[in-house]
DNA sequence: CCTTGACCTTCCCACTATGGGAATCCCCAT
DNA sequence: ATGGGGATTCCCATAGTGGGAAGGTCAAGG
């Protein structure tokens, strides 16, 4: 199975094939005379479970535990619910912050008039014009605030 | 006013005072005689209402669109309210898409027993194991996968 | 046998915003 | 004059992913 076989049974591309295999994800695949990477029916399992977890958000370096406990046959299934568990509250976190903004924003533009007219409660409030800062929209501040931003999560974050 | 008071009097960083220079979001500043960027209590204004705007998630170009709308006398109100409105469509997309995630994540998690034991549902998930798959958790499967994620959500993606 | 096209290889670049750090220079106060 | 704090530019890193160029390979058909 060359790589294109690979990526079309797994579903991960063979950029990432190369990529995962780089950044020490996958082991090094064995190659063909000519240099072909070449992969078995267990290889393309691990893929398959790569991009589940992926799909459910997973960076990467989480996977590689993942995997790593995926095969390890002594392992405790405590291990690899508390893997998910961070990974849950990091989503929650993010759900959070993008909640915050998403509210603020919205009740900004429930606000908003949207005629022809230039008068704008969302740029008045991106001015921070309001002389009081408390009548402010702010719904849950600190959440979105700069420092607030929860660790990373990953892939799903980049616009495709 | 130099870069590092415009800086504490704006809460952007200098380093991206210097980017947004860079990238065309703000004009390039005037300088002294020793190459020092010069700035004015405009410009602090610009600044904050830059920073607020990153602080509802909006993208660098939509805020380079909400600066000129925001600059021009002439503009009306409709154009802002869409460009929230469009943020905020986004910001939905991917509140929705973490939250499918979050939900399989957390079944697959409460259906662990979280002990000593290797067997584990989330590795079984992960694997792809049942051989029936509409057994396994999927939550508004679509919305998840590969090709539902979202456009663009800006920096808050990114881990400090 | 040779061409053609599909596939593989590596390598570099781009994206989003942001931070870190080095080397160098400037300004002000002692 | 010297020291410290700040400014400048330039390069690098992040987390994943895609795009593309330049070149090698394989298989099928003429």
């Amino acid at each position: 199975m060359n790589i294109g076989q690979a990526s079309a049974a797994s579903g991960v591309s063979a950029k990432m094939l190369r990529y995962y295999e780089e950044i020490g994800l996958l082991p090094k695949a064995a190659r063909t005379g000519a240099g072909y990477r070449v992969y078995s029916a267990k290889d393309v399992n691990t893929l398959r479970f790569i991009r589940r977890a992926r799909d459910l958000g997973l960076s990467i370096e989480r996977i590689k535990l993942l995997v790593g406990l995926w095969q390890d046959r002594e392992r405790s299934s405590a291990d690899v619910k508390r893997v998910a568990i961070e990974h849950v509250a990091e989503l929650d976190a993010k759900i959070l912050e993008l909640t915050a903004m998403r509210e603020t924003l919205q009740e900004l533009a429930d606000a908003c008039h949207g005629d022809h007219r230039p008068d704008c409660p969302i740029l008045h409030d991106l001015e921070g014009g309001s002389s009081s800062p408390e009548h402010r929209f702010t719904v849950t501040k600190d959440v979105h605030r700069r420092k607030g931003a929860a660790a990373g999560l990953p892939a799903e974050c980049h616009a495709g």
